[in-house]
DNA sequence: ATTGTAAGTAAGTTTTACTCACCTTTGGGT
DNA sequence: ACCCAAAGGTGAGTAAAACTTACTTACAAT
């Protein structure tokens, strides 16, 4: 468990988006606490009166951008009414806030899953909010009919996810532009209609 | 560049599987290297003989099972007709692989993507060689009719890709089994024939 | 025999995450 | 107005771990 994401005393926001700004260009592990110290103005010992660990630092920033991450999700459901339009609603939200966030989307798809400690992390909450948020839609549309009742809904999280990441993967480490609208609109088609040819 | 993962000397050899057995039970960043000198019974100077890096070490183990992995795929697939059931063989047998090779599971999947120099080692030209096997499959089945003409190959690719490695993501990380038939047979249903309820 | 090369060692060095004892500022209660 | 406690911040120091380097041993080929 790790403390929360509050806003906090200016060294400590100063810390946290001068780590931000060097996750643009730098992985975690190549960037140094004296680094993130110089940056931010402060003095190196500071971090570790506002972060556990090296990590903490990461995961909290996670958390932060998470937040909006998750507005943004948020925003894009509220208006929609069938659980299909839901959910490319949130598959298109979700590929629009990697684009254009590649911090969240590095840190998250890249950086947080090797360690155990990001498991008990206020940010990995948030994005199992985030799995559930899913996994209740996807019941919700086997429940109206709008979708096949045969299968796990389980299942069907796990494969919307894991198109969503693996999309955007590549574009997010070699950091290449990701065409939102047509990639959304062809993991929709995919994951809704299936890729057989039915005559 | 790194230099490739051949069987080499018995010091190599020791480190390597030193260090495998290592990964079973720790991540990367947790294992030192006096750690994997220790246990393969050699000084640690000698595993930067053989390796440019500590990284460089992960990349070459991770080569050497991925090359039973690889090998794993060539024999589901060889047997196979249809575009259809070679795809099918493929997601089978990704998941047989990832359940019973945790050590290679978690090194592909949470360990190397997050710096730089992996996707200049030879253990990633494997990894590409196996996308590309899959996205020729896809590429042939359009052809043939098997599958709709009107989707780009690369999506199905990526979602392929992106529903095996999520399916497994939450058991190679908890360590909890994969049950690779039916998760196989729901991904195979899902991506081939939609989740969408048609009356 | 000799020479050249690959295998292996052992004792450094340096970097880096993290600690700790100490200052400085702020603000609320009496 | 003053105290004092707590929060904000500092800077020197430590320990550990990745990596280096100078050296030794085995050993195959000429």
């Amino acid at each position: 468990m790790d403390s929360s994401a509050k806003p906090g005393p200016p060294g400590k926001i100063k810390i946290m988006t001068a780590f931000s700004h060097l996750m643009e260009t730098k992985d975690f592990q190549s960037i140094t606490t004296a680094e993130i110290a110089g940056k931010a103005g402060v003095t190196e010992g500071l971090i570790y009166k506002y972060f556990t660990d090296k990590k903490d630092l990461l995961h909290q920033v996670l958390h932060q951008h998470f937040t909006a991450f998750q507005e943004g999700i948020e925003a894009g459901i509220a208006t929609k009414e069938t659980c299909i339009e839901k959910l490319a609603a949130i598959v298109s939200a979700s590929l629009a806030s990697y684009a254009e966030n590649r911090v969240l989307a590095r840190i998250l798809l890249l950086e947080v899953r090797n360690s155990l400690s990001y498991f008990e992390s206020g940010a990995y909450a948030m994005v199992r909010q985030y799995a559930r948020t899913l996994l209740g839609i996807i019941r919700q549309g086997m429940e109206t009919g709008e979708l096949r009742p045969d299968i796990d809904p389980y299942l069907v999280q796990k494969v919307i996810l894991g198109a969503i990441e693996h999309t955007c993967l590549k574009q997010v480490i070699f950091d290449r532009k990701i065409d939102v609208s047509t990639a959304a609109a062809g993991i929709v088609d995919i994951v809704f209609n299936g890729v057989t040819h039915h005559g």
